[in-house]
DNA sequence: AAATTGTTCGAAAACGTTTTCGACGCTATA
DNA sequence: TATAGCGTCGAAAACGTTTTCGAACAATTT
């Protein structure tokens, strides 16, 4: 016979009295505390998850849903479990634990939450690869169950915390202007991710204030992935006039795009300015160094954890004053990717 | 008021019967079944998840327990997602959940494991990155939880999958034998992973099988990181004689080694041969790219959930005679960071 | 017509835990 | 002495589900 019965019994206690001494209730002996603890120590007893989720109508729980071929087709260097990491790091301290809910390739990301959320696995979600108008934001918060995204999904209001895409882009545009590029290329990720549309925003707001007109043949969208990287690639050398530099949303395709542009003789860096969104194993390696933009992922992670935390009745007292909505800056991480033009062809606002 | 019992009343029929009828009961008319089965997707009724593993003792999910940081470090293209499909691929023909279980890189994995057991969360568990005489395998044993390792541990039997190291390992000092080198080096982890073990008994099997003695200092321990590789590089290059060829037996190093190499004039592939253990962005991405040994990610992890299955009383029918213990052969895959030595030193066996 | 079999359903128990509420003994107060 | 209060514990209910077992009825056989 196992569980809190058999503990009891040992002890000669009621299930009552053990349950409430594990628990730290305040109408328990500090003797019989001490008895009851070290007899589950030595018995090795660990309350039985279904029973107390059952009981309490809380699991404890917190899933963080991601989905295998997005975040293999995202993931250059485990992004995921770096962010895992910052949010266990915050979880630890109310006793939450926090499991991965991994959407396969062949299964329908919104169909999957919805039996997540049905079951009553979790407590609470985090969800990633936000979609523009994401159909599960509503699914969640019709059941009422808190959320939070890694990623905003475009104007609905919602608890969310992303990278600041549309920074990086407005930023990137302004350096590559500073450094006498007029004709300025952008990647964006084939999929509806929200991303895209933000780091277009920026793209545009930035070229606005450069006085550049905004060409949307320049506006290349590309599969997140090496193969995307070479069309891109074929794509921007097929343009006339050609762009003299591109900014990549996302760093996957960079290793296609440099494979692209040596294959037909252009010099990446040189002959064409690059600039991705975030560093990353590939980033490091090319040759040349691209540069891109980093940030902690495990304060990513913090910061996700903090912000959903805050919208949980339960645990919200400890986070008294957490934004809702959080945008995370990036940090330049300058590489030889985006070298100032030889013949910089001036532009009217200079 | 939510569960079966609203079902039920909103169908005038009882608990049980509407239970049966979503289960599959063969006691229930085909009508009623019909009727419960429609009233359920309307009300979009799912059963509670800690009711229903509470009642039948068996919660239908496997988790796949992997260590944050290990991952981080272990996965330079997202290793584990890829065979998370593949295990998917196999579960949700028995209506089995796959949930991943992180170990936050500052708690003990035993300990971590310890906990899930004796909570009941899973059924059945994956653990990856096995150490030699890993104790989570006396763990798991001891509490009879089925479970496979994504590689083993050691020589005690249990039940596990893994990548051909020694065969690789073997395969790639053939490979350089054959195109003149003699002097070679391998790159071995840090840590005390199985997997070390196993690479290095097949390079020195390999090694004996060409009539070169072992030199321990050419066998160097290397973290797995970029940083890492940098490190190896040096150490490499203050060798005397100098090795002419290395093999690592992880790749995510091969960043940093070709860049201690060209920081000192030493051109990769040329000067020094490289081979790692797996292809991955890393792999494909460096210039010259890196031989490397290649294997499908998704049928590995289609063979971790039929091997797991085949261990698990309830399942075990369906996979008769899978083997309890698989080695999981890898592809060559040819890169230019091998080519034959220009003034090979021949060696006394040809 | 009676007895047997088969089909379809419902009542109730069970899973392991937490929590409410009352019981009990003791001390301090009136 | 009687009463109130406090500290400590236990009995029992409750969480949502599945499953066993028997009831009710119809159909078939004797």
């Amino acid at each position: 016979m196992k569980g809190i019965r058999a503990l009891a019994r040992h002890l000669d206690l009621s299930m009552s009295t053990v349950s409430k001494a594990l628990n730290g209730r305040f109408d328990i002996n500090a003797d019989t505390r001490e008895r009851v603890l070290k007899g589950a120590a030595k018995l090795g007893y660990v309350a039985n998850q279904s029973g107390r989720a059952l009981r309490q109508g809380t699991t404890r729980t917190v899933g963080f849903m991601i989905e295998s071929n997005q975040a293999s087709s995202t993931d250059s260097d485990n992004f995921f479990m770096a962010v895992c990491d910052g949010v266990q790091n915050v979880f630890r301290r109310h006793r939450l634990d926090l499991i991965v809910l991994p959407c396969a390739s062949d299964e329908d990301p919104a169909e999957y939450l919805g039996r997540i959320v049905a079951r009553g696995l979790v407590d609470a979600l985090i969800i990633s690869a936000t979609r523009h108008n994401d159909p599960r934001i509503a699914l969640l918060e019709n059941a009422k169950v808190p959320f939070v995204t890694l990623g905003r999904s475009g104007d609905v209001t919602h608890p969310w915390v992303e990278m600041d895409f549309e920074g990086v882009a407005k930023l990137s545009v302004d350096r590559l202007v500073e450094r006498g590029h007029q004709r300025i290329a952008v990647s964006l990720p084939e999929t509806d991710l929200n991303l895209g549309h933000l780091f277009l925003k920026g793209y545009k707001k930035a070229l606005k204030s450069h006085g550049i007109p905004f060409a949307s043949e320049l506006a290349v969208r590309t599969k997140s992935s090496e193969a995307g990287g070479y069309e891109l690639g074929s794509t921007l050398l097929k343009l006339r006039p050609r762009p003299t530099a591109v900014i990549l949303s996302y760093e996957l395709p960079a290793g296609g795009l440099y494979r692209a542009l040596n294959d037909t003789g252009i010099i990446p860096g040189q002959d064409l300015g690059v600039i991705a969104f975030r560093e990353s194993l590939i980033t490091q390696h090319l040759v040349p160094r691209i540069t891109s933009f980093a940030t902690s992922l495990r304060d990513l992670g913090i910061a996700l954890g903090e912000t959903l935390l805050s919208t949980m009745p339960d645990f919200r007292d400890a986070y008294p004053h957490a934004a809702l909505q959080r945008i995370f800056p990036m940090e330049l991480v300058a590489g030889d990717s985006d070298p100032p033009l030889v013949n910089p062809v001036r532009g009217s606002d200079t």
